[in-house]
RNA sequence: GGAGAGGUGGCUGAGUGGUCGAAAGCGCCGGUUUGCUAAAUCGGUGACCGGGUAACUGGUCCGCAGGUUCGAAUCCUGUCCUCUCCGCCA
């Protein structure tokens, strides 16, 4: 699928944006260039932080200096408006004219500068969190397990695409043929389990206190590129839709997050927790052919994803109880995983710090594999800075960019693999997890086992 | 989708080319008065970027982007949003 398409218009809704879209605060940037240098190579982001320090050393130099044309032409435009006679008149509008010339001259030259320095300002990624293991990919560090031990079976388990096969739960040939490779249609139990978790989830989080949200499934572009996503180039993850500045979201942070966009919150109203609802479509774009064997990596999947706004020193905690969430959410599922913090080679640029819940998935590989079914990242103020989300103590001035914070409460597609495949039984059934007995209505899917269990 | 109206400071709302960063009111902060509350009264009260130890000071900002002009909240173009009416529709 080529999601390409072309936008006439990128409008801006989002008031004031500063137009040369702070990641990492430019005047923190050059008072630490050593340490943003090292947290770009941690990363393994090549990025020349000193060239950019220079570069805005310059930028800052010329803008000096054009405000003080401007604030002498300024001068003489005024002094118009009270000259006496028509000649004086003319003679001052020469020299105004002169100065917004010579104030054109040296914007441009700034305007080339900014350019690079733009450019290397939009690829520095947010700072890392001390504790983040450093390293590629593989660095990752379990944290913990679930309270779920891995069964290990006495027969050979079937994999989920088997096993829906089976039970008629997922028509892949389907969905290939409405809408293409990597979509699909859920059937029956699977469709009945879809709207299960949704209601697990959803009902969990309502009584932490976060406000249930269902989100449009589409968003503009600034909101994405706020989020971090980048929509629109050639290796998009993105869908966009011709002949309008919208796109199908990637994921609900990218809605939940935008909600606030341009707004200033009053910090006794921090933190503010979300859950929203929304179907989720990515292209995957190089993505084919890597273990993505059935619903593991799909074009669309619906997801609940939990979102918060905090202040700057609850950020941190606020990681944790995302990711305990997470647990306690897969621990009622029963599922076995691992929580696994990820390391700083393997962090998209926004996020501070990333913690993943790995599912064991006993059909996944040769003899079960675990696999990514959520992730909490903490984006610190990466995401607020260019959305413009700020906050302010009621009575006092100023303001300060919040901290943003998601993770995934249940993303359906992965979850249904790890359900399918861990609650297998010997005879083909799959006994529902009991916690969604009272959503699905039905505690097993596929014929009783004649023998017990 | 069509027609019209409108988007101004924390809020309401004046302002149609030059002392407008913006009247007035509300709210907020401080003073005075009153036995508390409340009321009255006086004064203060936007954000952002930069310079300065500081007092202070330069620039930018009237949805957003661009244009005209010596000079734009005010004129022009585009666009987004809101409201009203019409059409269509789950």
């Amino acid at each position: 699928p080529n999601p390409e398409s072309r936008t006439p218009n990128p409008e801006s809704r989002i008031p004031n944006p500063e137009p040369r879209t702070p990641m990492l605060d430019r005047r923190y940037i050059l008072e630490n260039v050593d340490e943003v240098q090292k947290n770009c190579d941690r990363r393994g982001v090549r990025i020349d932080v000193g060239r950019f320090a220079e570069l805005e050393a310059k930028r800052r130099e010329i803008q000096t200096e054009i405000e003080e044309l401007n604030r002498q032409a300024n001068v003489v435009s005024k002094s118009i408006g009270q000259a006496a006679d028509a000649q004086q008149r003319e003679l001052r509008k020469a020299e105004g004219r002169s100065f917004r010339e010579q104030k054109d001259a040296r914007q441009a030259e700034l305007d080339r500068l900014s350019v690079e320095a733009d450019a290397i300002h939009r690829g520095i990624p947010n700072l890392t969190h001390p504790d983040a293991p450093v390293g590629e990919e593989g660095a990752k560090r379990k944290l913990r397990t679930g309270a779920t031990d891995v069964v290990s079976f006495d027969f050979r388990p079937l994999d989920h695409v088997e096993l829906a096969e089976k039970h008629d739960l997922i028509d892949f040939e389907g969905g290939s043929r409405v809408a293409g490779h990597g979509f699909y249609y859920l059937k029956n139990d699977a469709a009945m389990l879809e709207l299960a978790l949704q209601q697990y989830a959803v009902n969990l989080l309502r009584g932490e206190g976060f406000t249930p949200m269902i989100t449009p499934d589409l968003a503009r572009g600034e909101i994405l590129q706020g989020i971090g996503f980048i929509p629109r180039g050639p290796e998009t993850q993105i869908y966009s839709v011709e002949n309008a500045d919208l796109n199908l979201v990637a994921t609900a942070e990218i809605t939940l997050g935008g909600l606030y966009a341009g707004e200033i919150v009053e910090a006794e109203q921090l933190p503010i927790k979300l859950c929203g609802i929304s179907h989720c479509f990515r292209t995957e774009a190089g993505a084919a052919g890597r273990a993505s064997r059935g619903l593991y990596r799909v074009h669309q999947f619906t997801k609940i994803e939990m979102f918060a706004f905090t202040l700057p020193e609850q950020s941190d905690d606020m990681l944790n109880y995302l990711c305990d969430l997470e647990c306690r959410l897969f621990d009622g599922l029963g599922i076995p995983f691992r929580v696994v913090d990820t390391a700083t080679g393997d962090l998209g640029g926004p996020a501070y710090r990333k913690l993943d819940l790995e599912a064991w998935m006993p059909g996944r590989g040769d003899r079960g594999e675990f696999g990514e079914v959520t992730s909490a990242s903490n984006c610190t103020d990466y995401q607020a800075r260019r959305l413009n989300i700020r906050y302010k103590h009621k009575g006092e001035k100023g303001t300060t960019f919040v901290h943003t914070l998601n993770g995934t409460a249940i993303a359906i597609s992965r979850a249904l693999i790890a359900i399918l495949e861990n609650c297998q039984q010997a005879d083909g059934s799959v006994i529902i997890p009991e916690v969604l007995w009272r959503y699905t209505g039905s505690q097993r899917i596929g014929p009783a086992a004649h023998e017990d269990e």
